[in-house]
DNA sequence: TGGCTTTTATGATCATGATCATAGAAGAGA
DNA sequence: TCTCTTCTATGATCATGATCATAAAAGCCA
């Protein structure tokens, strides 16, 4: 970590190699395998960086890599022929950004953004595959990741059918809440693309909720002051 | 097939065991693998027979066994607490009810109903597991169904937010048909389930549908007339 | 054949939230 | 410092579809 001058190109490849181990060591996808093959699969991960805002895929494009999050966060969501779009994920470190691509090599729906200036690995497709056939613990995680996803879209369902537009979004909040703490960097727009809604209506809600004393705004940012009483309006919190 | 008296027991279980590779042939799971290995698997099937109306496996139970149909229809679907229920899928011979649960053996938010009478194919989870690591194609086809399952989910979404019952249940209906064909013998609770939407609203939007003569309606079924006109609106399908 | 249940049908009402419109506040950049 | 863009804010309107209520038709079973 600190990087007085002189280091040799080898010694920075093997830092960063031992950051990405410490980051794989932490993610769910790679969670539970032993030291010695998270050393080999983070040999072969190249870092690229992307700025705030930019594209990391689109939808529809073929998967030639498999790729996480390395640093910052990054925006995964699908979107409507008509410009709806629908915020599924929010990725940060250790976050695995296309679990099928790689199986399958197939392109889909998701579109990926960088919301943070960010940095993603990616492990070209074969060397990835061939390590997940030597590692089954991979895939049982992989498998149970996509579950997760499964039931998450199954609860978005669920409360879009029965639920009002106040508690989605108390959902949406006391779910980013346990995932990122108490203050959230995000605008309403993007909250409205997390709780399927529009901005007027996030606001309006948003007003709310700030009347009741639970959260407090400033632009771009909310914090949550009484996370237990968002928590009420639901057990089964989403995958975001 | 043809059961003339006399037939030892051995033979009774061969020929009950030549349909079930028969069915995994032509199944989206076993697809690609080899005969021999289809007939190892299909060796430790076991048939359960489930009365129409029978409940398969309900929300919540941990899983222990890979479950498949063999015979007649299956609806798997989410409720939530008030009631509110969503079907998901429509499984049919071949298709897999629990993809997830033998990888993790946790209980998931499904709940698998017989529609029909039909006959359910149980392997134990171990031999499944033990089977599915010695087949690296099982393991892809099952990751790829997954993503199906994902990115259909994701278009459901999308199609709440910003479609109208109406054409919700104009994709419904034509999902249907592209499985079904034009006869589909179903309730309109039952389609109301699948479009997300009430008893109600299914009715009428039928009574519209009827009068632009898309479909004609009989008691617990309904045929689809003008498939073309269906597909207008939306080219995504749902996995139905 | 006559009850009983399930499914279909349709009217009336009403709340929610999308949409349109406008405007002010807060940052970003020149 | 001023301009331009993004984000927040809020009012007004309006259509959709859920909900409630009632009833008739269709099928089932004794």
């Amino acid at each position: 970590m600190d990087s007085a001058g002189g280091q040799t190109l080898e010694n920075l490849v093997d830092e960063q190699t031992s950051r990405v181990i410490d980051i794989y060591t932490r993610s769910p996808v790679f969670k539970g395998l032993p030291e010695s093959e998270l050393q080999r699969i983070a040999s072969k991960t190249q870092w690229n960086e992307y700025a705030k805002g930019r594209d990391i895929f689109q939808a529809g494009s073929p998967c030639t890599s498999f790729l996480v999050v390395l640093e910052g966060l990054v925006k995964t969501s699908v979107s409507s022929i008509y410009g709806t779009k629908i915020t599924y994920l929010l990725a940060r470190q250790g976050e695995p950004l296309n679990l099928i691509g790689p199986f399958t090599g197939k392109p889909r729906l998701l579109e990926a953004v960088a919301i943070k200036t960010s940095c993603i690995g990616s492990i070209p497709r074969e060397e990835f595959l061939s390590f997940a056939w030597e590692n089954p613990e991979l895939i049982t995680n992989i498998i149970s990741i996509l579950g997760f996803a499964i039931d998450s879209a199954n609860n978005r369902i669920i409360d879009l059918v029965e639920k009002k537009v106040d508690q989605r979004l108390y959902k949406v909040l006391y779910t980013l809440y346990s995932k990122f703490g108490p203050r959230l960097y995000l605008t309403s727009q993007e909250l409205a693309d997390l709780g399927g809604t529009t901005v007027e209506s996030t606001l309006r809600s948003m007003k709310k909720f700030r009347m009741l004393g639970l959260i407090k705004t400033r632009r771009g940012e909310i914090e949550i002051l009484k996370p237990e009483e968002l928590k009420k309006s639901g057990r089964d919190v989403l995958w975001v």
